[in-house]
DNA sequence: GCCTTGACGGTAA
DNA sequence: CTTACCGCCAAGG
């Protein structure tokens, strides 16, 4: 029962770990996986932050992909609402990237830690 | 029950 | 430096 439970508890740090993302700040997939364990799985995040869909607080915007492109701007319901949030906590966003990516990453296993 | 797709990342060529 | 392919895990068809 372990293993079910581990497994339901991966999405459940997901959560926590955006959820701990200060406004104007941005981090990656792979970051929050590698934090959890697994950084060969950072799909898993991704796919945690759809579910995540559901639940209150959890600032999935400021989830990128590694390049710094807002991957699933689509999934705010619309092509520029993902790049809105950002823009009103600061972060500069040009054609789907974000500017200064590396000033503003956000490393769990830096700061957070 | 098997195959394909998917909010990614790293390494190889 | 840029492009391509494979790997990880889960869910939908």
């Amino acid at each position: 029962m372990a293993e079910s439970d581990e497994k339901r508890n991966f999405f459940e740090n997901v959560y926590e770990v955006v959820r701990q993302v200060p406004s104007g700040r941005v981090t990656t997939y792979g970051a929050i996986a590698a934090f959890l364990g697994a950084k060969r799985s950072a799909r898993m995040v991704g796919w945690a932050m759809i579910s995540s869909h559901a639940q209150a607080g959890i600032p999935a915007h400021r989830v990128i992909n590694r390049n710094g492109v807002l991957t699933g701007k689509h999934f705010f319901g619309g092509p520029d609402a993902m790049q809105g949030l950002l823009e009103a906590e600061g972060v500069e966003v040009e054609n789907d990237q974000v500017k200064d990516f590396d000033r503003l990453f956000w490393d769990p296993a830096r700061e957070l830690l």
